[in-house]
DNA sequence: AACTATACCTGCAAGC
DNA sequence: TGCTTGCAGGTATAGT
């Protein structure tokens, strides 16, 4: 469900909420999640304590403790965070609630059940924790430098690139289609035939978007909702995603579909043409 | 090392 | 009205 917008759009209602508040009880689901559920003793760090901040890196949201222990949770791809009345009836695929000093108790409902929740201790290296994910496309580091160094000699689909956490991170399957329309790059395109330039504008148009999506509220394709259980509205201005046999925006031209890292991916065939090299790659023996 | 396919889950829509 | 099939916003892993 949630790329980094949603994510974000998350984590920014949550914070006013949640920040100062003291967290009385914690109860969790019997279901297996993608990971284990937070052991038993891992109360001691949450129960009795106050929530200090909250953040977001990558698709993750992180709710710092007075204990100096953090609650990570990642939504996966149907993964909800709301308040609820404490003592109201518990939802099908509530897995978690953290019951707070002001009535409420903030529920994690995930259906498919791919997200996670776990509390990281003070005693867990941090570093440790996020040391395979690439920098946030907000960052300084996410640039066409970078991008151009990183793709050197790769072969991979820019879209499914861009996809991948180890380079960059929030970007998932709808935002990937919609900066690469907004960029004029075919998503089949390998990596290492970009040029700088490509990457600059991929860059600039991975924040554009992004940043719109935010202000938008997220989108909602079918299940998504804020802190405050309200749908986005970004799904209205995407110009690409799910738009299969529908004109392009810019040219008219039908969008096409086409699957990538078994993932479904749109564009405009004329308006995002397939990359040719400039040179043969060719080695003259 | 780089890349691809698959697995993990539930629910929904489309097709028969 | 069922039943089956395929697909969905993510990511870790096993295999080529």
């Amino acid at each position: 469900m949630p790329e980094l917008p949603e994510v974000e759009v998350i984590c920014r209602g949550l914070e006013p909420n949640l920040v100062a508040r003291t967290i009385i009880a914690v109860a969790f689901g019997s279901q297996k999640m993608r990971l284990p559920l937070p052991a038993h003793e891992s109360a001691l760090w949450v129960t009795g304590h106050k929530i200090v901040a909250v953040r977001r890196r990558a698709k993750f949201i992180l709710v710092d403790l007075d204990s100096a222990a953090t609650i990570l949770i990642h939504l996966g791809m149907t993964g909800r965070l709301n308040f609820f009345p404490t003592g109201s009836v518990v939802a099908k695929h509530d897995h978690a609630r953290w019951e707070l000093d002001n009535g409420l108790e903030l529920r994690f409902n995930d259906t498919r059940r791919f997200g996670s929740v776990q509390v990281i201790t003070p005693d867990q290296d941090r570093a440790e924790l996020f040391k395979d994910l690439g920098p946030d496309p907000f960052w300084s580091e996410f640039n066409a430098e970078y991008l151009v160094l990183t793709a050197k000699d790769r072969q991979v689909p820019v879209k499914s690139f861009l996809m991948d956490n180890r380079v960059v991170t929030g970007i998932g399957n709808i935002y990937a289609s919609e900066i690469l329309f907004s960029s004029g790059m075919n998503p089949t395109s390998p990596v290492g035939l970009l040029t700088i330039r490509d990457w600059r504008a991929i860059v600039t148009n991975s924040q554009l978007i992004l940043s719109e999506a935010i202000a938008c509220g997220g989108t909602t394709i079918s299940d998504y909702v804020n802190s405050r259980g309200e749908k986005g509205l970004f799904q209205t201005r995407l110009r690409v995603y799910g738009r299969a046999g529908q004109p392009c925006p810019n040219c008219g031209q039908a969008i096409s579909q086409v699957r990538l890292g078994g993932r479904a991916s749109f564009y405009c065939s004329a308006c995002q043409p397939v990359q040719h090299p400039k040179k043969s790659l060719k080695k003259t023996p």
